[in-house]
DNA sequence: ACGGCTAGTAAACATGCGTATACTCAAGTC
DNA sequence: GACTTGAGTATACGCATGTTTACTAGCCGT
């Protein structure tokens, strides 16, 4: 019994392991840059590990993204606030990659055929959908598409240009930019 | 003399269609996707003659984005109607892909480590200088990389959720977002 | 007619990838 | 204490990639 629980919380933890240093690298890096071999190395595991727990890189990316909560912190509460939040929230990420790690991998990755199906499921069900039910009234689709390209845009700049320390200027540009992303 | 010609021809024709189907393949699928292989077979032309010719694939891919000319007519003009004709750029990119390869190419392959850096170079300096450089005023810098931003977030977008007809509100929408980023 | 030049070709090379296999070895059961 | 179980390991497999190496063939000037 107290056998058992030492077995599987050994491999427990090496799971954990592998998954934790899969949330770092593939959120740091994206998807294609990541090997198995990297992050069966940063977990301080053996490769063939990767593929027994979680079947394949791509399961493993989907295991990744499935143990993050989603934003919808940013988009709860008054409506009126909801542009000033989205862009204090965009301003951090102009500073760097967003602290949770599925944003980021969501960020890059979506261009691989293994992973697009399932990083667009998630960009439409933690982000879009939220935000669009949030929003509510005419356009709300179109609307909420908008502010999600924002942020798409905003990331995928940061990732080319390097991070830009946001002034409080731009904090209330962003601001104006998502009332107009969100106006009716 | 004549023949020289000719050869010459044969050369550079081959090398011309290898850059077209370059051009064309980078632009609908990004750096990582194309292969060397399909390059060629596109051009129908040895794989060979993609190293001879461009030295390696990501010289070919240099020697794409330079045979490509700027936007600069969506900047030129007059400053009070550029946010609309940003506005009318960007809902061409909801609909479809760029017409330029070197924009699609750009939206996509930034992140491949060999040519993330000719790519960077070509986004500055083929929109966000130009782009700072029509607007004027103060915080020029910031108000062209917001647009830029909008841009590649509007391209991201279209890229994870597919194309989108966009309506005259939405087009009305995009004008006022660029003016919230284009404000100073 | 011939010899050299060169565009074009076919095939291999080296490498890195994700994945799968066969094994080791410690722990648990009886 | 032999036997079983399963986590962990080392290694190889198959494949696709970018790149390079000889080689072929045709046109040129002489």
């Amino acid at each position: 019994m107290s056998a058992q629980v030492t077995r599987l919380r050994g491999r427990e933890a090496t799971r954990e392991r592998i998954l934790r240093a899969a949330r770092t690298l593939f959120g740091e890096h994206g998807y294609e840059q990541v090997t198995v071999r990297m992050i069966a190395a940063a977990a301080d595991a053996n490769i063939a590990l990767v593929g027994r727990y979680f079947g394949s890189k791509a399961g493993l990316f989907g295991a990744v993204l499935e143990g993050e909560p989603t934003i919808s912190a940013v988009f709860g509460g008054d409506s009126e606030g909801l542009p000033r939040r989205l862009a204090e929230y965009a301003a951090e990420r102009m500073r760097h990659p967003p602290d949770s790690p599925i944003l980021r991998a969501l960020e890059r990755s979506a261009q691989h055929p293994e992973v697009a199906e399932i990083a667009r499921e998630r960009l439409v069900g933690a982000v879009l959908q939220p935000l669009e039910a949030q929003l509510g009234g005419r356009d709300a689709h179109a609307r909420a598409r908008m502010a999600t390209a924002v942020f798409l845009g905003i990331g995928a700049l940061r990732r080319r240009l390097g991070p830009e320390e946001p002034t409080p200027a731009d904090v209330d540009r962003l601001t104006a930019v998502f009332e107009a992303c969100l106006a009716e």
